[in-house]
DNA sequence: CGGCTGCCTTGGAG
DNA sequence: ACTCCAAGGCAGC
């Protein structure tokens, strides 16, 4: 497909307001794929947008399909506005609010360390943890398919979802990109059948079905935009203090949160990623399994009344976290999700050998080599196969070499 | 009504 | 070979 690139564009941000390698890979989209070294893409808005970041800038692109290029002006007519122009234009509002660049997160970060010890001692190895403004609904299918899952897998899936049903956007080194599915495409009856040979379990049908739900809605996706905050974040105004909060958040959030708990597959937890993802409710903490163990871990939950995750304990977890972080207590859960997560684990060991190894068993797989590794007789990171349904998208994993943080053993979710 | 149990799918790691 | 676990949800008791 002829393809057409713009020019690399760069705005003013630091890696304390914005780190894409860690915000992309943080599990809030399952979507961005590494398209060269330093560099990631997915397609959105109907073109493929691409980023990379100095310590001082975020450089972005995008490369629209030649056919969406509004045709250029005949030539009797005065070529007044460069078609590349107004599609940067739109590019740069999109990238603001993919980003919600309003908000002054090193701000955030402080204002959250100075209410909350723990915060102020595991942030310092994750500055840059920024929440993202999402699609709503392709949060709310990403994350229906998160139940009882892992980044790595959930990445799969959602890239089978856009290759079998997504509009292609276009290639990057022969990598076909696809946009997200509407509902409609999903609603088609042989779907669920299909999602299951694909690997989806039993999620195919909460899929399958959550599209009908919302494709059967009288205005369709605009049911699901209906529920998102309806201000921007602009926080770097006031007085700065992260906000007072009423407890269990502000209205619009319950009311949406409500909602989405009527569609199939999605519970508490689905439904509050959704709210804080992409409907823009900064209040919103979801309590999954990560959540659940830092709570027990770091806040003396786990105990008396809220010894189980149970619906009124995933509450007073909830309620605890925005007492203390405030209004955007969403965005400060984020931070500790993703220091909790395995395939970060390495920024919180000394890194000595750990990081030799992982340069190493990096370098193996960058060259494509499939020797045995002279260093590590045992390694277990290899190339994952591609399953037997051909299109499957292989999704890298992580090297993981440090060992995994002691899990508590009376866990019970 | 709230809490608990078992079950649902898959695949990687130990 | 086997168990546990990975950004859960749901029906039944």
């Amino acid at each position: 497909m002829a393809m057409r690139a713009s020019e690399w564009q760069k705005l003013p941000v630091s890696l304390t307001e914005l780190c894409i390698n860690t915000s992309l890979r943080c599990g809030q989209s399952f979507r961005w794929r590494k398209s060269a070294e330093d560099e990631w893409s997915c397609a959105l808005h109907g073109r493929i947008l691409s980023f990379r970041q100095d310590p001082e800038h975020l450089h972005y692109r995008a490369t629209f399909p030649s056919s969406s290029i509004p045709t250029p002006p005949p030539s009797n007519e005065p070529s007044a506005a460069p078609s590349v122009a107004s599609d940067d234009d739109d590019t740069l509002a999109l990238v603001k609010h993919y980003f919600n660049l309003g908000a002054n997160l090193g701000r955030l970060y402080e204002q959250w360390a100075a209410a909350d010890p723990n915060f102020k001692k595991r942030a310092p190895k994750f500055a840059g943890v920024r929440m993202l403004r999402q699609d709503p609904w392709e949060a709310l299918i990403g994350f229906i398919c998160s139940s009882n899952n892992n980044i790595s897998r959930i990445s799969g899936m959602v890239a089978n979802l856009c290759l079998h049903y997504g509009p292609l956007i276009g290639h990057i080194d022969d990598v076909p990109y696809h946009d997200f599915p509407t509902p409609e495409a999903l609603a088609d009856p042989k779907v669920e059948a299909h999602l299951m040979k694909l690997g989806f379990g039993y999620r195919a049908k909460y899929i399958y079905k959550t599209a009908v739900m919302v494709a059967e809605k009288e205005d369709g996706l605009g049911w699901l935009d209906g529920l998102c905050n309806p201000e921007l974040p602009a926080f770097g105004k006031d007085t700065g203090d992260a906000g007072e909060l009423v407890e269990g958040g502000r209205e619009g959030y319950r009311n949406a949160h409500q909602e989405l708990l009527a569609l199939h597959g999605v519970g508490p937890k689905v439904a509050d990623c959704v709210c804080l993802m992409g409907l823009g409710w900064s209040e919103s903490v979801p309590v999954d399994t990560h959540v659940w163990q830092i709570a027990q871990r770091d806040y003396k939950f786990g105990r008396g009344k809220h010894s189980s995750l149970t619906a009124a304990t995933y509450t007073a977890v909830a309620n605890h976290f925005r007492k203390l972080w405030g209004k955007e207590a969403g965005w400060a859960h984020s931070v500790l999700f993703t220091a909790d997560l395995k395939a970060f684990s390495e920024r919180l060991v000394a890194k000595t050998e750990v990081k030799e190894e992982t340069t190493i068993v990096k370098e193996e797989l960058d060259a494509g080599v499939a020797q045995v590794s002279k260093i590590k007789t045992t390694a277990k990171t290899r190339v994952k196969r591609a399953p037997a349904d051909e299109g499957h998208v292989m999704v890298k994993a992580e090297e993981e070499i440090t060992s995994r943080s002691k899990r508590r053993k009376t866990r019970r979710v």
